[in-house]
RNA sequence: GCGUUUGUAGCUCAACGGAUAGAGCAUCUGACUACGGAUCAGAAGGUUGGGGGUUCGAGUCCCUCCAAGCGCACCA
């Protein structure tokens, strides 16, 4: 008896009560919320669909409550119906009724929690997305993680997902990057308008060395561009290298140049002049794009024939339809959010549905701190703390986990030092201690002789089983909660409170009986449960890119 | 000034409009000669920034004020 078949439960409760005539004719809600009491007295589920369907039907919050409660505790499998307050209806089950899922569980095991809310939609979430002017920061490291675990939440709802990374290889600030090897490459300060960090004196000194001609020798643009190609290429190289290492591979990693290249900018901007979106103004080309609501309008060619930004953002989206996408989800930080505005008019431009084939996910800030005080990092300055250095410090699980277990909604503090002295303030390590613990109990186990042979749940009777069955049970709803809700952080904080539950449970429940005991149904039955947890924990890291460790 | 995000325990953060606002860390007190103590039990810690409103019910929605971050280019 899951939340599900709960809810499925009352909607043909009230269906039948109105079919009888007990109810007058109202709109059934497709499913009825069911809930985790927070007070366990209150019993294993509770819904409040008394109190927000009882106006519909004319009646009390209390009487409706008391008509479905008579009904529903015929059910089998339900021990027992509370009616409290306004018109909670709080739900017991029976011990066993509760207990088939640890063998259900079990079974299902790596489909457990996958759900098809987006079967058969083509989905493009593009994240990180920096610049190749420099290694990745901190910014770009949180929706590294965060992203990666967004798309695999929308994967285990069925969704084909490509991941995409967008590498803005064209433009100004390319040409400041080009403009600041070279300097370096001759010894000379960088430039006012360029990246000091020491990064480029490495960089610069790669250049040269793997380049078979002198380019310092070469004329001053010929030069610069040779910086420039080869630059690009290495931080590229060294860009996918950091992410790959950070377990985030990407699908497609799509080269804003080839826009320019491949003539799909002019294309965009004709299909947005038939359109009779274009117009010319003081020498430049622009998009109306006040007429969908955006602040003002966007020049996309400059008077001087040089494409402004906006003109890639064009061309891009226009190609991501044209491969197919449905859905092109863009994962942005707060420094660009006034961008929202114009990519939702760009979106509207071309005959789309802003926040349906188009939405963008902003993320608040990472600010990295020193004893309490925010330091400030600049790329240009050479300050910044990379991925490579978090990943240093306290390792890829914990990294992905820290960034990934908050909502992108609020600004995120990290302090190096501090995770560096003591790893255990990062909750990855309490999970995974659950999860390394169900390994080691079923390893355990099996050395006495205790298997998942036979399966009474009327003996997971114990309060610590009911919580951690429960517990257990809403795998699927928080799976599909996250990806509704584009937080697969979620995932995280639920996936602590199985461990919660698991560690309680372990504490009071023994799976082996003590050393020269007789194994009994009991044991065996209690390791479909511990078997089960597992399969939760392993299920949950799995979302997060975590590892589930067998022992630590 | 306009827009946007945020404001919850000492710190970092949770909480589909639901019942007594929860975790971790830090602090204090306890627990196995029993499957790994990276655990468990307990204590302490809160006027959810202030003030209005909406309703059976508000940390959550609306208005307003205060504070902070981030934006407001023919930059990318």
């Amino acid at each position: 008896m899951t939340p599900a078949d709960l809810s499925a439960a009352i909607v043909r409760i009230i269906a039948a009560l109105q079919a009888d005539g007990a109810l007058g004719a109202a709109e059934l809600p497709a499913e009825v919320v069911i809930e985790r009491p927070k007070n366990r007295e209150h019993g294993d589920w509770a819904t409040n669909v008394a109190m927000q369907l009882a106006g519909k039907f004319g009646l009390n919050p209390r009487a409706f409550a008391e008509l479905l409660a008579g009904e529903l505790s015929k059910v089998d499998g339900i021990e027992k119906v509370d009616i409290a307050g306004p018109g909670f209806i709080n739900i017991t089950l029976s011990a066993a009724a509760a207990g088939e899922l640890a063998k259900a569980i079990v079974e299902s095991g790596s489909a457990f929690g996958r759900g098809t809310d987006l079967a058969g939609v083509k989905l493009n979430l593009e994240f990180v997305s920096a610049n190749p002017t420099g290694p990745i920061h901190m910014g770009g490291t949180r929706w590294a993680a965060v992203g990666d675990s967004l798309a695999r939440v929308f994967e285990a709802q069925g969704a084909d997902v490509t991941r995409e990374y967008y590498f803005n290889d064209h433009g100004a600030q390319i040409d400041r990057f080009a403009r600041s090897l070279l300097a370096r490459a001759r010894g000379e300060a960088a430039p006012e308008d360029g990246y000091g960090g020491a990064y480029i004196q490495e960089i610069a000194d790669r250049v040269l060395a793997e380049t078979a001609t002198d380019i310092l020798s070469l004329p001053e643009d010929e030069a610069q561009e040779a910086f420039r190609a080869a630059g690009v290429d290495l931080m590229f190289g060294e860009i996918r290298e950091s992410l790959h290492d950070f377990g985030v591979d990407f699908d497609v990693y799509f080269h804003e140049n080839s826009l320019y290249e491949s003539g799909a900018v002019q294309k965009a901007i004709s299909r947005l002049r038939e359109l009779g979106h274009i117009f010319e103004e003081d020498g430049a080309i622009w998009l109306r794009s006040t007429t969908f609501g955006d602040d003002r309008d966007r020049v996309v060619i400059k008077s001087d024939g040089e494409a402004a930004y906006i003109a890639g953002d064009l061309a891009y989206y226009l190609d991501k339809r044209e491969r197919g996408f449905d859905r092109c989800i863009y994962m942005l930080g707060a420094d660009h959010h006034g961008y929202v505005p114009r990519m939702m008019a760009l979106c509207a431009a071309f005959g789309d549905e802003p926040g349906k084939n188009l939405e963008i996910l902003i993320g608040q800030m990472v600010n990295l701190m020193r004893d309490g005080e925010p330091v400030r990092m600049s790329k240009r300055a050479g300050t910044v703390v990379t991925m490579e250095d978090l990943v240093e410090v306290v390792g890829v699980d914990a990294a992905r986990y820290a960034l990934a277990r908050s909502s992108i909604n609020s600004q995120l503090d990290i302090d190096l030092e501090q995770l560096q002295k003591k790893t255990n303030d990062n909750p990855v390590f309490y999970v995974q201690y659950a999860h390394a613990r169900t390994a080691q109990v079923a390893k355990n186990a099996a050395s006495l002789g205790v298997a998942r042979t036979d399966f009474d749940p009327s003996l997971l009777s114990h309060a610590t089983e009911s919580e951690l069955l429960a517990k257990l049970s809403e795998l699927p709803r928080v799976v599909a909660q996250a990806a509704e809700f584009r937080e697969p952080h979620r995932v995280a904080r639920y996936v602590e409170e199985v461990a919660g539950s698991y560690h309680r449970w372990y504490d009071a429940c023994r799976v082996t009986p003590i050393s020269g005991g007789d194994v009994e149904a009991v044991h065996r039955t209690r390791l479909w449960l511990n078997d089960a947890a597992g399969v939760v924990l392993r299920n949950g890291l799995e979302l997060l890119g975590v590892s589930a460790p067998e022992r630590m």
